[in-house]
DNA sequence: TCAAAAGTGTTCAAGCTACACCCATGA
DNA sequence: TCATGGGTGTAGCTTGAACACTTTTGA
């Protein structure tokens, strides 16, 4: 047994911290995806105890030898079979009786993916499912004051930084961003505004293709210019003027 | 004993989760400052185990009994002598081998405070002092971290909403308003541009007093409105145009 | 040839930036 | 009366919002 096993063993002839509680921690993960027309969340129909049968976020506990930022991506890769998937540090939920079976602290973040890029299979194993926003079931334990925050803190950055394109394939058009963008706000846009200001920031690269879906006019499909989207992520963009209201 | 109490309890007989690991959960705050000139950090001089002798934030554990927003307060409380501090989380941390004794996960936060309102005799007690950011000495674990991230997440937050004014005491004139923010963003700004900006966000009430502590013109002494304040803290406000690069 | 969706241009108002001038105060 | 710091005004530019017309496509 190392050195650094020996400190980390929770029995209590190891502890160093002889009078504080040791208790589970959490990771609880809200999942949105787009499917064109509308958000929606990856939700786990439970069938396990507590509370099987009723409807919650995907989660898991982080283990003793295991990294909190890797914990967070193995939860997402068992979901969806996604690596390097975009994620955000929600908040902690640490309220004393939120798990009625034992004290849990719960570290709470969101993700956006593709939704067409997801490992199906992986989310039949867990029981998972993707819910229109507007359907959204109750929610076990304060998984619903999860999800609210996590909408509110989406609305917030996706106003600010290209946070959107996540939720995209990797070729997209500007009708399609504008749907997304609609559908983050739950309020139409002017398309013509919309398209300038989106091209203003020059973080999209024409790739010469256009949609072949489209039964009308086939718009230009574009990808992220992925140099500059890494340079000027953290430059305010506003796509939304005031969105967070 | 009641229910709620059998479930916490963490002795193995009452584990409901069994498999996985029960861990410490610290709280670790970064206090900011401001004594009219430059921002400052209020940081611990360790008098105790772990790193004795070295600096390091002040912190705390979450207890068995306790809800994690309670604990936050409590922490600040003890360190500051003031309720109702304003306080934003900032992340977990929660590397393996980050606390050497023994495997402890933490949640950081940092809090805004008038500098002339905290009680001196509790900092003394807690062995804590303010040193400028800008001599700023080395802190234990990984608290340099989260003192960047901090300060990086406060220019974040003060470019787009009215926090600084957290910083100040109750009546404030505007230039104390511009250094504060001159000091966040260690950049000179424009005097004029800088007053018709901060007056057009109606955010300040003209207590129809001066400053008389000005050897020169005395300032207007103005104080925040409250109502709006609230009302309009999640709106935008642009104090800085881009200050997040 | 027509309906539906996509692309582009213009105008007006508001806000931002970069400046200069005047006022109050105490030494 | 002078140096220092505080309050206000303006011209020019940029940005954003509102709105209309033209193009492409397949049925």
């Amino acid at each position: 047994m190392s050195q650094t096993q020996n400190y980390i063993d929770t029995t209590a002839m190891f502890r160093k911290y002889a009078h504080s509680a040791r208790m589970l921690l959490a990771l609880d993960s809200i999942v949105f995806g787009f499917d064109g027309e509308e958000l929606k969340l990856l939700l786990i129909k439970r069938n396990f105890e507590p509370e099987k049968g009723k409807w919650s976020l995907m989660g898991g506990f982080l283990e003793e030898n295991e990294d909190l930022e890797l914990a967070t991506n193995r939860i997402l890769y068992d979901l969806t079979g996604l690596k390097d998937v975009y994620f955000e540090e929600l908040k902690a939920f640490g309220k004393v009786d939120r798990d009625p079976l034992e004290r849990t602290i719960s570290i709470c973040f969101f993700a956006l993916i593709n939704i067409h890029a997801h490992d199906q299979d992986l989310a039949k194993a867990q029981n998972a499912f993707w819910i229109s926003l507007k359907d959204r079931p109750n929610l076990v334990f304060d998984h619903n004051e999860m999800v609210d925050l996590a909408l509110e803190r989406l609305r917030y950055r996706a106003a600010l930084h290209p946070i959107g394109f996540e939720l995209l394939p990797e070729k997209f058009t500007i009708p399609q961003l504008q749907k997304l963008y609609e559908a983050i706000y739950d309020t139409p846009l002017d398309r013509r505004n919309f398209s300038r200001k989106i091209l203003s920031t020059k973080l999209l690269i024409d790739t010469g293709e256009k949609n072949e879906n489209s039964a009308t006019k086939k718009a230009i499909l574009y990808k992220l210019d992925q140099t500059k989207y890494q340079s000027q992520f953290n430059a305010f963009h506003y796509f939304m003027s005031d969105a967070s209201r």
